[in-house]
DNA sequence: GCTAACATTAACGTCAAGGTCAATCCCAGA
DNA sequence: TCTGGGATTGACCTTGACGTTAATGTTAGC
């Protein structure tokens, strides 16, 4: 955890995103790197992370940036819970009751894209038949 | 597979979608419902299917309509090719490609997902832990 | 035959997620 | 010190995926 600080480009190339999305991402309050007197961007690795994260999220979920948000702050909130200890037992079961959902909607989309993932591979599985056959034909 | 047609309105109502998004998959070449006489839109049960795919593409893997529109022509070219058995060796195997990154990118996007699942699950479970405790403390 | 509830196209509006451009500022090296 | 390559903000532009409205046609029931 070194606390190097990185510049706008450097960030740029190491997440495949461009200024401007690491920009916009700022704007809309999901990532708050670091100034230095200039007004330059510092971000750190955790910042880095953070950034990979929504990355993730977004790729991988295909969620918007507001969902996005969201999630970030659910996950933010409870880890202040978990690491104070103070949770009043509603609020606490509320959060549960929220991570739940998210865990619930991931599931269903695992399996949609298992549904789908099937469907291609028995597509595959049928052209690998074809090739097969006629490959036999033409050494008939 | 009644030959039944359904009017616009009653497919958003199945499908959930608005009449305009439908419309506009039309417009973008995703379906092709027939017309009556009176230009009203006929769908088949076909085209019903047709649609929950898109929504199932679209929901779970996020893609964008130009990549569901591939995707669909993807498949429907397969389809040909296996009914009608007729495919010349490097064309076929083109095909069996494409497939086969399809599945690598669907197999990719569910391993995030799973990750991202444990860490809610994870999350979860130390809000568990956290409560149990809390609740010990209250009966002490 | 009228009316209400559907349908059509065309055109413009909107919102998210950035792209692009301009004007200005900062910094590192010759 | 000057110069080129990055950094900043602000403003407007673009694209995708629809929403909305207007003007008009169709159909089913009374």
């Amino acid at each position: 955890m070194s606390d190097k600080f990185y510049k706008i480009e450097e960030v740029s190339k190491m997440t495949g995103l461009t200024k401007r999305a690491i920009r916009y991402y700022e704007d809309l309050n999901l990532i708050a790197p670091q100034r230095a007197e200039s007004a330059y961007r510092l971000y750190t690795d955790e910042d880095l992370e953070k950034i990979q994260r929504i990355i993730s999220l977004k790729e991988s979920l295909g969620f918007s940036l507001a969902e996005i948000k969201n999630a970030l702050e659910l996950d933010k909130d409870v880890q202040t819970i978990l690491s104070t200890g103070t949770a009043e037992a509603a609020i606490l079961g509320n959060y549960m009751e929220m991570i739940r959902e998210q865990i619930k909607l991931i599931d269903e989309k695992v399996s949609k894209l298992l549904a789908t993932g099937e469907q291609f591979e028995n597509l595959l599985a049928r052209l690998n038949n074809l090739r097969d056959r006629a490959g036999k034909e033409n050494t008939r």
